[in-house]
Order: C-alpha cells, then structure tokens, then sequence
DNA sequence: ATCGCATGATGCCGATTGGGTATCAAAAGT
DNA sequence: ACTTTTGATACCCAATCGGCATCATGCGAT
C-alpha cells in the first residue's frame, strides 16, 4: 500500500469539511487534485471512505473508522519529529546499559534507580554482558554505557570507576579450608578451581593470574560454568575452589564459605566505560550523573 | 513537512539492517536511492538518525527514538488499514490486553471469559508484562488496555480498578517468622529482601518502600529475580524475604510460607487502563463493560 | 606498506507521480 | 427553464523518485 501522509491528511481535510473546494482550499490545492487523491486512497484501501452526490459528500462508516485512526497516525507522526528533535537535544530516549555479575552486585542498581528518579523522560535498559560482549556493542553502537571490569584504557573512550572489590576465596564447608578465618593465596596452589570460562572472563583472568604467579602458581582450573551461579553450584558439589570478589558473593546459596585472602591487597574495579563520540543525549546526561556522585568508601 | 510511510519505511530498513545496500534490498530499490532518502529525512527533521562511516552505520539515540515511533506509525497504518476494512464488512476487530502477574491471579481471567462470550465478534489477545512494559506498549500503540498496578494518573489515560490485595511476607518454610501466625511490618527492618527488578518493578516498588519508611526502614533489597517464580526460588533458598499480594501467593511452591502483615491495611491495586485517544472500536466496547460490572466483594 | 574490496555518497538522466487548467455531467436552487 | 455549484475527467507540465555509473574513503588481506 503506497498510501502516504499526504492522502491520510487530505482525506482528514474532507471528512471534516464534506465539502472537496472547501477541503482543497484549506489544503493549498486544486480541487480535482483533490478529488483523485480521494479516490486513489479508496482504491488503495478497496473501501469507500465517502458517499458523494452532487452538492453533498457524507462519510461512510468505514470512513468514520479511518477517520479516528487518521487523527491518531497524524498525531503520532507530529508526536514523532518533536521526540526525535527532544531526543537529539538530550532530553528523551533510552540508554542502554551493560553490566557485569560484579556490577549488578555492587552499587549500579542503587544509581540506576537513583538516576531513573531524576530523569524520568530516560528509559533505562540494562542488559547483562560479560566485559567482553560489552566492550563489542560498545564499539558496534548497541550499548551506551558500558559497567565492565577495568580499567580498560581504549582509544576513544573513557572511563569513570564506579567500585572496587576485594578478592575472596569460595569454597564448599566440607572444604579444609573451610574453618579458616582467612588464607594466604599460596595455600590454593594445589587446588582445583572452578571459574568462568577463559574466553568471557579474560578481563577478570588479566587480574587473577598475575596475582597468582606472584604467590608461585597458576591456578588450575579443571571446570569452568556459564555464569556465577554456576560456579557456586559446582564449587558447593565438592568440584574445586573459586576466586570471586567479595560483592559478587553476597546472598551465597547454602553450603558455601567466604574466606578472605590476606596477601592479595589489590582490588579489582568495576569501571563505567562510553565512546567519547556517543556523549550526546541520554549518555551524556547519565555521564554527569555519574561524575556527579560523591565517593562511597568501597566504591573508588 | 513532506516525509510520508516510504521516508518511515525505508529509515525502519536501514535501523534494522544497519546497512545500506541489505536494507535497499530487502526494499528492492537501489542503495543510491535509499541513501538520498535517508539524507532527505534527515534534512526535514533537522536531526541525524545515523552515523555512517566507510562499511559501518550506527544509529544515533535521536534515530533510535525515531525508530520505536517508526514502528508504532506503521503499526498504526496496518492497523488503520485493518480496521477500516474490517468496518467495511460489518467485523469489530480485535483488543490486545496486556496483564501483570498480580492481574492474572486476579478477577481478569473470569472478566475475559465473559466478555468474549458477551462479544463474539472482538478477538481477544492478551499479552503478559510488567506495569512499565505494558505502559510502554500502550504509549507505542501496541495494546489497547493494560491490567497494571496502579493508580498509574498519567495524563491522557482512563483507569478503571478491578481488584484490591492486601501485602503478605513470603518466606521461607525454615525462616524464624515462619511459625508466626501475622507480623509486624517492622519487624522486618533487618532482613534481607528479594524482589523483582528495579525497573520492572518500578510500580510496586512505588507503593512497597512508603509503607516499610512509614515502618521505620528501608528494605534491604539483596537480591533482584526476573519474575515472581524467581522470587519465590531466591527466597526458598533463603536468600531473604519477600513482600508481595496475597492473590500471586496462591499455589505457593512447597517450603514457602505466607504471612499477613497486621499493620499495613493499605491495598495494592490492579487498574485496568487505556488510552483516552483511542477511545474507539473493540475498546470502547471493553471499557463501557468494565463499568457496567457491579463491585465484587475484594475487587473494588 | 600496499593493494583490493566494500560501502555510502554524488552526478546525471529517464520514468513516474502529483497537481494545475479546462471542461464536463448532473443536480440543486432560483 | 435557466443558472449555479459541485465532484469527476482529460490533458499537460513540473517535480520527484529511482536506476546506473562512478567516486572517495577506509578497512581487511597480503
């Protein structure tokens, strides 16, 4: 159907003057221009929209129906060209959000939700990414902001830290090393580990790794799960132990140990990351947003 | 302003496609002619919808604004079309519904069955979403009535309430409350709360963290799930309590427990809501039933 | 570092579409 | 019976849309 705006407002202007000369003069036209626009619109629908006689042009029922739903896409499309013109501006839209395990697990809902309060007009979209696949969409344009695990230190993008987490030990609590208050690092030398897999956790591997050779190992790791949820579940099966951050492991399932590592006193951060060429709308605004907030003591 | 549905259509292409030679394919013209469109478009909203660099296109947040109104406009058009010729031979069409977990474990199952046997003619199409993505669906044109939380008091929009619940705690079957035949709202303050996104949850958020500061404290909310089967798996793990209605809690799955709060006499109200802009068709014929219903006991 | 390829943009031109003018047929008003 | 008004039709021209040829640019392969 090539049935365009032009043919819903001329139709709009004769239901609401029956009257084609009337109707063509308020649209800036002649008025046999008008009358085959009229009827190109009825052929295109295969629908009467007017009953005309000489003197006299009254609408159908069908034409009343197209008439409502005429005013509704007249409406929209003018609603259309002002959000596109508010959204460019900034001040509608949606932002898309990626976070990380450590990220949903630490402050960002609480800024999420905080932000979200402010601005109202900003529709939220958070969508779940390892630093990897957030880092992708980052660069193909289908993610806004990025909370990933950093810092990253790419050309064309910048970053503004948002926590730091310190590493922890999980374990089963039939594990030995369950009883302990705390570890040195070193003591998980001969341990099997269970973690993420090595393509999607390379940033927090980048962070574990060198720590470990420091302590004289390299951790062995005999299993690797989708997700976190995952990794509690095998490690709470006996399979090995885990290294995670200790906001990760909050709300632990039942049948595991938090132990903390008293050697390892770096902390692993999570970092919101945009495109300095993105910073227009919704994202630049969440970026002030963001700059704006004081430093909570475990968050920078 | 000159653009009509081909401008739309040809810009919905390229958003998808994020390619301009795969879009002018699947419209079957040239990709010269398509990149003309697109600069026209731009030219008449004063607004870029794309950043093109050589072998890569990305959409602006502006075109992403424009998209979600593209999509609504040629919605609209297919549905003018439809309806018109619907109207033309003497059908009614059909009423997309959208419903919450809290609507659906309420009056609204019984509400449609009668309808539609009131009203053979109306096609019922009912849709789940939480309240945010239901309103959403209703702003875009893509449902007629929603069964949301509320009261909603959103300019432009008509409520109806159709059911009242009163606030219970779920917890689970282990937990030091369970063997309490009511609680406090209070009593509370110091456990850990699983509950639904943030986002999604907005609503009943809006009316669950009053009553709790009313109580003296804000939930401590350390663990979101994505529907209410997760809640109730999060919470029967013991990851904390939760506080939802009394209608979603029948069929509990085993190791749950419900308890009424004695001091929270507020109720959560399910509001039937619609557009008052499209008033017509199908839901018209909804909404002149809903009024005409008499007041159930518990279902205001 | 260089070359080839893919992509979006531009120029030119023909086909198609939209609208103006002249005019018609028919019916209502005088 | 005559005049006037209205929507429809015929003809023609200007504007617009789209195809083809080509260009400029940048990315990927070597």
């Amino acid at each position: 159907m090539r049935s365009d705006l032009r043919l819903v407002r001329y139709f709009v202007a004769v239901a609401e003057e029956l009257h084609f000369r009337r109707a063509a003069d308020r649209l800036g036209i002649a008025q046999p221009a008008l009358s085959r626009a009229i009827q190109t619109l009825e052929t295109e629908l295969g629908v009467a929209l007017f009953v005309r006689s000489n003197r006299n042009v009254q609408i159908t029922p069908a034409g009343q129906v197209f008439l409502e739903r005429s005013n509704e896409i007249l409406n929209l499309m003018h609603r259309a060209t002002e959000d596109v013109r508010n959204a460019h501006n900034g001040r509608v839209g949606t932002l898309r959000i990626g976070y990380t395990d450590f990220a949903i697990a630490g402050p960002l809902p609480t800024l999420l939700k905080d932000f979200q309060e402010r601005q109202r007009q900003i529709t939220l979209k958070p969508q779940h990414g390892v630093t990897l696949m957030q880092l992708n969409r980052l660069a193909e344009g289908q993610l806004d902001i990025g909370f990933v695990t950093g810092p990253v230190n790419k050309n064309g993008y910048e970053e503004h830290p948002v926590q730091t987490e310190a590493f922890v030990c999980v374990c089963a609590d039939s594990h030995r090393l369950a009883v302990r208050q705390s570890i040195q690092l070193a003591e998980l030398a001969n341990e099997d580990f269970v973690h993420g897999s090595s393509t999607d956790w390379q940033h927090f591997y980048d962070f574990l790794i060198p720590l470990c050779r420091r302590a004289g190992f390299t951790p062995r790791i005999v299993q690797e799960a989708f997700n976190t949820a995952g990794i509690f579940g095998l490690v709470s099966c006996g399979m090995g132990v885990t290294v995670l951050t200790e906001k990760v492991c909050c709300g632990l399932p039942p049948g595991l140990v938090i132990i903390p590592i008293e050697d390892v006193t770096e902390r692993l951060t999570t970092t919101a990351i945009w495109r300095r060429d993105h910073m227009v709308g919704p994202t630049r605004h969440f970026v002030e947003y963001l700059r704006g907030l004081p430093n909570p003591s475990s968050s920078i």
